[in-house]
DNA sequence: CGGTTTAACCCAATCGTTTAGGCACGGCGC
DNA sequence: GCGCCGTGCCTAAACGATTGGGTTAAACCG
């Protein structure tokens, strides 16, 4: 019962008997090295014996293989949906028995070019560059020094293997879920910020209408702060207009979570005099709203999942080009979505999917 | 502009034309070495021309440090909480040059054990054990083999280092509020798994009732699962009740939210008919409500920091005594707390505190 | 001028592995 | 009896740092 001195392949060759090369042919197996039946059962039991783990110090050092992989992130940990990344990106790692080590930069480019560094000196066999929203971005120079993988992030260049959430399905999806409800007047609440799923999003939404010959009204769609104000804010918008709106389409779950508010200050049963779906499935919004909010998922785990696997493959195969993945948002049902209010219903027939 | 191989310490012996001696010598600033002006300006030279940088794998073979610190937890970055702890925890072991390697078990015991080794073989220097919400655990047998500690977690026994939320005093904090306001009738939405935070935030309820003189009702408290559901029944319970109190302290913002919902349904308004508190300082939820939720957090930021800066101290001080800490709960104050409402205040004087 | 200091380095072992390239020995064919 | 070929190991050189214990040459001392 040793207290901290771990055993080492030194102690394990002499007690049994055979010189270390030996002991590491057996313990790894190595093919066409040829042991004896007998000198093999010996080492494996002194191995066992002494509870010998290598050290895989030593041995990353010889085999230039750590089993270590960078995770840089922009602002990651404090958000809900890094967890998932995260998640997924280990389960991936563990898969190929290695480890994650994370680091976050805060944002500042400076920061992260010292943090990739760091990371290097420790000899990671790759890196995933992870932003904590779906974005454009310039990564950081060290990263052209070894095997890297942009996360929920699309290069500027297509230079790094990247991997982002297919918004536009998503949205499509999310939209048509609302359609196929009955609704024609739907309303789309979108973020207003500056980012990549600002315009995807109400890519998805027009195509939606599209597919159910909907033409597209420009007065049915405000832009906010994606936030549960900013959501109050534009439904209240959209719901006191002249015509209002059967149905709200909402960028992100926040701003979902103030539709309902709004609905609440006027009245509105959600989904009987109004429907809503949301975008992102946090579910600690999601799923505590009444009713439940129907919203569209980012895959998250899939997508830190993705991530690492194709790390892996790029650091068995240099040289290989870099590949780009669009991850599916599949749509999660609650309770917020039913067929249109009598109010309003029924003013022109019941367009068809084209 | 060397693709990857690195620049070892022998390439900026050669370049600087001394021994690799001198040059760790003169890198590390070894004290006590007496080098002159004129070689330390040639090595440090060299050593920037060839973009050194030494290999932390070699570094920690022969020092037996590896700056790495082990995270591992049962459930983790699943939950909006974890971030911040493993933020706090990152941000603390930066200060000492350290990165996290994060692994999580999914509660499994055996999972467990086997990550714990995993870590070891890897050589980190300490170990921290992460719950994802605080608790009582046995921590895996591993652990004693090196520096460990346990994060908003109690150990069984006190063998380990342990940091845990200061839930009574956050609580007495919480309900305070309320009190402060004139409240006193105050409902206690309490969570019914069986955890510390059961007992403790009932107790912080109990000391705070006291402060103000107020008799502990039993009626006024009902324990429900910590969701929006629980916490919508839970509110719907007691404010249904033949004298209903005029404000909730609700064991979880999740509960909380439900609370919101019940007093919708009830037609209630916030905080006008009702004041309502919760805990956790779940911002997703406290801040996107309308009003805003008075609410308790808790220090999983600092949580995170003290476990690392303590695994930190007991890495340099082995056989020091474990030590516990009790991290402060701070109220976090927005809209949702007001004075009792006419209808039912005044109906027997105004006892101050103690 | 011999001996002692001192400044300024360097040699080689070490951390714990992996791995290329032997080496010894027994059996076989002739 | 001799050469040859497997079989089953082992020796020693890496990997890239740190470090205890020198060594060398100049300066200093009496």
């Amino acid at each position: 019962m040793e207290l901290r001195g771990r055993a080492t392949i030194r102690d394990v060759a002499e007690r049994s008997g055979v010189s270390t090369t030996t002991v590491s042919h057996v313990l790894n197996e190595v093919p066409g090295k040829r042991i004896s039946e007998q000198t093999r059962v010996r080492v494996t039991q002194a191995a066992a014996d002494l509870h010998y783990r290598p050290n895989k110090l030593a041995q990353g050092l010889r085999t230039q293989r750590t089993g270590l992989i960078g995770f840089l992130s922009d602002h990651v940990s404090t958000t809900p949906f890094a967890g998932r990344m995260i998640l997924g990106a280990q389960d991936a790692a563990a898969e190929a028995a290695s480890l994650l080590v994370l680091l976050n930069s805060g944002g500042d480019p400076e920061v992260e070019e010292r943090e990739v560094e760091a990371l290097l000196e420790r000899q990671v066999d790759g890196i995933v560059y992870a932003a904590f929203y779906h974005r454009v971005v310039t990564p950081p120079q060290g990263l052209r020094r070894g095997p890297a993988v942009l996360l929920d992030a699309r290069g500027v260049d297509g230079e790094f293997s990247s991997v982002i959430p297919d918004e536009v399905g998503g949205s499509r999806a999310g939209v048509e879920q609302l359609l196929a409800a009955g609704h024609r007047r739907i309303g789309f609440v979108n973020n207003q910020d500056d980012i990549p799923a600002r315009t995807l999003r109400l890519a998805g939404y027009r195509q939606a209408l599209e597919v159910y010959g909907v033409p597209f009204d420009h007065s049915l769609m405000v832009e906010r702060e994606p936030s549960a104000r900013g959501g109050f804010d534009g439904a209240m918008a959209l719901l006191s207009g002249i015509e209002m709106p059967t149905a709200l389409f909402c960028a992100t779950d926040r701003m979902a979570m103030g539709a309902y508010q709004a609905a609440q200050e006027l009245s509105l049963s959600i989904p009987r005099d109004l429907s809503i779906v949301g975008f992102d499935d946090q579910e600690l919004v999601a799923d505590s709203l009444r009713p439940g909010l129907t919203t569209v998922a980012l895959p998250h785990y899939q997508m830190g999942q993705w991530a690492v696997r194709q790390l892996l493959e790029q650091i068995d195969a240099p040289e290989s080009q870099p590949t780009h993945a669009l991850i599916p948002c599949p749509v999660v049902r609650r309770e917020s979505v039913g067929p249109p209010s009598r109010a309003v219903r029924g003013l022109g027939g019941e367009p068809q999917p084209a």
